[in-house]
DNA sequence: GGCCCGGCACGACAAAAGTCGTATACGGAT
DNA sequence: ATCCGTATACGACTTTTGTCGTGCCGGGCC
């Protein structure tokens, strides 16, 4: 398979633009090119001038702002097929995170101007676009509703449960070389430490049972329980 | 002036539509009329079906979340000219959060068919409505950075700063009618006495007064010292 | 004037979150 | 096997945040 249809493949594989107009795919494609990333390399910086627009084919990474001391708090996490930088390059600033890559990556890297010029030409493609961008605005709120109004405990319930997968028969969320506890702290935004205990106070419940290759939820509805507060 | 050319005139006055495409302008005009609220009135409640589009005239009103305890999180504070309803409107869902008027309003109600018509219709209003739902993300991101690695204090000393107008010589935050302590409490994702201890602790410092009309910012360059951490 | 009520001050307390030091476990490199 | 670094465990402690009760103040209203 050449590289343009492969890159198509990867883009149809998004929902929201899957079924774009012909043109504007093979426009996308044309200009588009593939990178890679080894785990742990910063892809881009926040406050880099942003040039151009990532499709995450294979890999995890997260988004994250830092402050000066050192504390992290994860904005996203994608996995495949998502899309970042997508934010700086609309709004014509610089990026406003930094992407990081939690294993190796690959990518297809769009130039911002080949973007913008599909979007003044197709309007199917303007729609999917703001559709998407309508949808990062929901997923903020959410950010937002959990780290103002919960606590540790209920957001870590809640992400538990959202992310678990059915595995023979249990609820298990599947545990990656990169989900270290610092990670995961990170992501429900808070520190290694009070992570841990939460995740014992939930086990201590017998709601779930941490092990080595996941965490597995032992009463979901038990925990969807304490996803409030 | 005619409704619609009123309409046009507010509709101008946001730096991201103005300069639209005359006939967008105009289909607009065509569809929008208007509403009043009264002071803590609720304009539409999260969860309900998003039926149109709202254009803040005059007035100023909060888009809020709460949970079943009662605890609220000002998602936004608008004052006018912006647009709320939009991000239920261009995903297809429903109201993502309350919006209440928090003193006498005038709102543009503008039915979500047209504007989805002009956006397919006009590459200009489809790119400044991405320009629009970017820097809403723009703005998340910075609360969720705020609530996540901020303390209330430097929140407060963040928020004060920004919101200072410049008032005979002075650095001030006027205070208007709804301006509780309750409602900063909201805006800051906090509550009233810890907001309160906060500004107990600036004012100490000699960072800066309240009194009755305002809070008088006597050293910005401290309060933003304190902006961090 | 007297009354009521929303808004706020204040102090005591409770809970949640964050910090620190030390200790243990495990896997990979030498 | 040993060494070493990363990841995690655990307990003590501090800071921050949230809650509660009480009580004051000022404005609107009868």
């Amino acid at each position: 398979m050449n590289a343009a249809a492969q890159f198509k493949k990867a883009l149809q594989s998004m929902p929201q633009f899957n079924g774009l107009p012909a043109e504007t795919q093979q426009a996308l494609a044309a200009m588009a090119f593939q990178r890679h990333f080894a785990g742990g390399q910063v892809i881009y910086v926040e406050g880099e001038p942003a040039e151009s627009i990532y499709l995450l084919e294979s890999g995890w990474v997260k988004a994250t702002r830092m402050t000066h001391d050192g504390r992290e708090q994860a904005m996203m996490f994608m996995r495949p097929v998502d899309v970042f930088g997508d934010i700086a390059v609309l709004t014509g600033g610089p990026y406003p995170g930094t992407v990081t890559a939690l294993e190796d990556v690959s990518v297809w890297v769009i130039p911002a101007q080949t973007v913008l010029e599909q979007i003044r030409r197709q309007p199917e493609f303007a729609l999917a676009v703001i559709n998407h961008l309508g949808r990062r605005v929901l997923y903020y709120l959410n950010l937002v509703e959990d780290l103002s109004l919960r606590t540790v405990e209920a957001r870590l319930a809640r992400t538990l449960v959202h992310h678990a997968e059915l595995r023979d028969g249990q609820m298990v969320v599947p545990r990656r070389e990169w989900t270290t506890f610092d990670q995961m702290a990170v992501r429900l935004g808070t520190v290694r430490d009070v992570l841990s205990r939460a995740l014992k106070t939930l086990e201590a419940e017998n709601l779930l049972r941490v092990e080595k290759h996941g965490i597995v939820l032992l009463d979901p509805q038990g925990l969807l329980a304490r996803a409030d507060r």
